[in-house]
DNA sequence: AATGAATGAGTGTTCATTCAT
DNA sequence: CATGAATGAACACTCATTCAT
């Protein structure tokens, strides 16, 4: 994680905690796979997406991937591990951009100004997005009904990046570059604004309509002037 | 709409569009609803809220509201016309606020600054989402899988609040209260930041780790910060 | 009881234990019962006796009867409560003959000699036998797989039945009609015979070679001498 | 068969019909069996006397037998013919006592009484249901199910038997020891004490509370008296 | 208006069996 | 000989919906 905007998987030269290497290893047994296990994660992917979980049926994913029914419930006992094998993994590379042991030391090395650490964690993000909408769709939409999704991902994912996302941010008030107001809050403003800035680039913008650099400055700027320490 | 902290419905005084009234009319229906249709409509919103719409089954509908399977289809033709009966009439309440044929006299009027009318949108909605919470879970969560209601609410919903919300934004850009960058993008920081609140408050925090007061304040500052012309 | 040969029903001149009546009458809900519900049994009778409970499908049984698979589940909610509902009804009328308050006084009113008594229990046996043949077969295939079967035999049944037999067999012991041997192995002895009896009669040999008189009256000599007391 | 308490393969030295030898021979291919062949048999009768043979998965058996589901298929074409191949040669073990040539000469010879005819009838089969209590209980299940069991029961056992142990009966009714009662209706009565003996033993009375030695004395002594020759 | 029995298409899942490796 | 991925028919069971009462 020498830098936030490269992919995890290429910083292997900063150390990273161990138990976020098993947990990737464990995510990229995608080489162990069958060509139609593959397939089979390739079309439950596009319908769950696009119907939901409750409204997609294993019969239609077998069509889709080109397999018989029971081909899935070879590779996973139940609809729902098919689900929990598509959404879980997410989960982890969500939180990759701080699974990282010296946080703070990252933060002095490379992002010396908010403005740096914000651009590169919402370009990082941005991408991750990008990359992996309709998985984050999935999860978006299934987490209230699941509670083994709410309970790994408060746990694993929250708390962790929480923890370090506070650190970033009385890193930075500590350095006078952001008003001092409770690290949860000032925390919730940053990401609803990031957040607000990825729902409207993917689910409300047509893209044509959308100036990416541009509204990556307003978004910035936006949390930058809000946050920072008030004048006299 | 003399105050949008005001139920919509004490705000006859005031110049309403007809085709509100008309709305707002089909949607107060409910007095013409026997008990057992109160009771269906109660019960499918907390099953469709707990469980989402595909997840939920009529025959456990009719369970919880104490009436016989048959029942419900004699009051809607099918399952997803009950949903629609719930989620639609949200719709224009959603909208209520903005339902006014003079707006900008409404801003000049009642709420001069910026600060002002932030605070009485964010108080009103954030009243509107506590006594209608489980309504919208459920319009958030089904609007991705049904086209009406995809339709019904960009057209009778998005746009009109669009619109009336650009003009406010612009007429206080005008006034030298707002910095000047494109409405849409201006519209999408505030909108995040409240809905950001929302759902903090809501989903996420424990009502008994929440300062409300400060939370909304701190909400508003940084908004008026982020978006307050740059000085020089 | 007047007789062991009449009918449970028949009997209501004799004192009944009040739980056998309960018992009696949740089985005779019959009544309450659908015409398709009622054509539901009767296929799932033959057919269970024919197949086994877990060599028959629902459909099968379904087809049968003449409905909808899907009408199988409204009455019954699973399978193996069909099998239940079947099989449970029959332990109680299996225990009817003993289900006497009084025994003792209806063995010195009616039954004087052992024979007799042999021979009211077998011909009454043999006669239920032959009329609920299928749902004892069902029984006795599906007693050892089924926890539930085997409990209820256990308790409502086998116990309850013992008791009296041991009482009969110890009052003739007394009487100096039988051998002074263990009353359970009397009883095993006893049952062995009829139950060998019944078995030959209705799964081995070919009516047209069975002449019932006399094979009854074999045995009934087989085991009054074979339980005599010995002389000298 | 010098004396019926030996095991079958001892008695080499006595005459035996060509055709039982054959079976025998077909039996004891378990020599040529594979250490995988002989896990899916020894899987498959835990299995099938638990759950029976219909209500036993393949796979469950694999599992349990350590290996691949695709072995047992290697071995059996179906997974009839597993429960067959299981089941039939129990079947030639089971009148095994009686594949003698000469009977009348060994009845002679060895049993010169009723009592020790029975005795040692007795004894063995006990000894043999203990060996054998699994593979029994899945054959005496089974039996009603699959045509070709009944019909090579009947055909190469039960006839086989019945011929032989009439020709018992008949000899020691003319040796004035048996009461002349039809000899089928002879061989039910001792059947069915010894039948009755060997479940009571197996599958009702927990082993403690069981006196072997006195249940035979009292079961044997039964049939003797039931079925002696009535004095004047 | 309300019931609840009935439906039959559809659900997720299991099964015995096949076959390329 | 042994594997285990793959199959598709069958399974028990659920569903939204209908309709006679």
């Amino acid at each position: 994680m020498r830098r936030l905007t490269e992919e995890v998987n290429a910083v292997s030269d900063i150390a990273i905690d161990p138990w976020l290497k098993e947990l990737l290893r464990l995510n990229d047994e995608e080489e162990k796979m069958t060509d139609k296990q593959i397939k089979i994660v390739q079309a439950a992917v596009e319908i769950f997406s696009e119907k939901g979980f409750a409204g997609s049926s294993t019969s239609e994913i077998a069509q889709k991937a080109g397999v018989a029914e029971g081909t899935i419930f070879r590779h996973y006992k139940t609809k729902k591990e098919l689900l929990l094998s598509i959404v879980a993994p997410m989960m982890t590379k969500l939180i990759a951009p701080f699974a990282v042991k010296d946080f703070t030391k990252v933060l002095e090395a490379d992002y010396p100004t908010v403005e740096q650490f914000l651009r590169a964690i919402t370009v990082n993000r941005l991408e991750f997005a990008r990359k992996h909408f309709p998985v984050i769709k999935i999860f978006m939409h299934e987490i209230p009904f699941h509670k083994e999704l709410r309970e790994q991902f408060k746990e694993t994912v929250a708390d962790m990046v929480l923890e370090k996302a506070y650190k970033a941010i009385r890193h930075f008030q500590g350095g006078g570059q952001l008003i001092e107001i409770p690290a949860p809050t000032s925390m919730r403003l940053i990401v609803s604004s990031i957040i607000g800035l990825l729902i409207t680039r993917f689910l409300l913008v047509p893209e044509s309509e959308w100036d990416e650099e541009k509204e990556i400055d307003y978004t910035i700027n936006f949390i930058l002037h809000g946050l920072a320490p008030r004048k006299s």
